[in-house]
DNA sequence: GTCTATAAAAAGATAGAC
DNA sequence: GTCTATCTTTTTATAGAC
């Protein structure tokens, strides 16, 4: 791309990025392959050819779609494996986080955990170490846990796996609510995850 | 459909099947809207005409994939909420087998989960009561042990929507191996669900 | 920047021959 | 039961006018 190319553009850039927001909306509710560029432009108010001034491709959009939430979720365990304070304390800051995004961005991670296999060559990739990268930052805690005595943990890769999945399913159900707000779900599911449910 | 329609016949039922789980495989790794029926018809050898002697339209073999797990989710949940036992023993056998279930259907699982919402009239609000059932029957098993003093749960719905994110997720990442099998991930589960990973 | 026109391919589904 | 041929619609993407 040219130097001063008008596609750098401030005005370029804000305009493109509310089109990857609306395409998040339409792939997450009639999925990637069922909605058409015709119909994601009509939303947006644009005709294909104008479309295609902001977008290289239709799989670019969902790599956009992708990266918008990875960079979060990958701030976010950097920051909790960094963090003072015990392997539980951690933990329940991470999912907090966790939690909270994907309650900032439902659409984007629906489309994310549903068409990731839609991706391909380098972008697939990238987001396959970047998931990588996640597992291992609960994985550490829970590892630094077990070292301190604070945790008895059998096998801290399915551990964490389970974690995981724990939080992550909430996309398909939890819309924060004033009965029900991110701190009160993560509160339970820190509890629950640490303590269990069983009285003694 | 008139009596003795050919339709009828076993081996018309057998052929189905077939067709059903191999529309499942397909699906799962491209996506329901990414596979046609013309593909799919070459996989199963079959040409595009003969394929629709055998289905109604693309989105029945849809519905079917999804009946063919829910079938048995149920049956799984129906069996937990009447067994015999303490809360933690039904909960434990409901883990079990809902690993198992996902285990012996993995591609219907994954579409199961993925294209719900490209399901239609009738069959989406068939899909929608199940997966409504299922739930309660978790949450009648929670409520029953906190009523006995066993558990202690401030909100038994969202607990048992975490069970079950805890549970359904494997579909993405769990492949039953001599190091890790069916039994051994329930327990783990289950142990964590119930005691916490804190040592005490 | 946005438009219209267009290309080239593929989609789901049906009809009728064999 | 399976085939080929065909219909109609839609797909992603590009070219060039304005």
């Amino acid at each position: 791309m040219a130097v001063g190319d008008k596609r750098n553009s401030r005005a370029w850039e804000r305009r493109r990025n509310e089109i990857v927001d609306e395409a998040a909306r339409l792939f997450a509710a009639q999925g990637y392959h069922a909605t058409g560029v015709a119909e994601l432009g009509d939303t947006v108010g644009l005709g294909r050819g104008a479309l295609y001034y902001y977008i290289e491709s239709k799989e670019t959009l969902l790599a956009l779609i992708h990266d918008r939430v990875m960079v979060h979720v990958l701030a976010a365990g950097d920051k909790a494996v960094s963090l003072e304070g015990t392997a539980s304390e951690r933990l329940r800051y991470l999912g907090r986080e966790l939690i909270h995004i994907i309650t900032l961005y439902p659409d984007h991670v629906w489309v994310f955990l549903h068409e990731f296999r839609s991706l391909s060559g380098a972008a697939a990739e990238t987001f396959r170490a970047s998931r990588h990268t996640f597992e291992n930052a609960i994985e550490t805690i829970l590892i630094d846990g077990v070292n301190d005595g604070e945790f008895k943990i059998t096998n801290t890769r399915v551990t964490a796996l389970a974690w995981l999945g724990l939080h992550n399913y909430i996309y398909i159900w939890f819309r924060p609510s004033r009965a029900i707000t991110v701190d009160m779900l993560a509160e339970t599911f820190a509890d629950t995850f640490l303590q269990g449910i069983v009285v003694r």
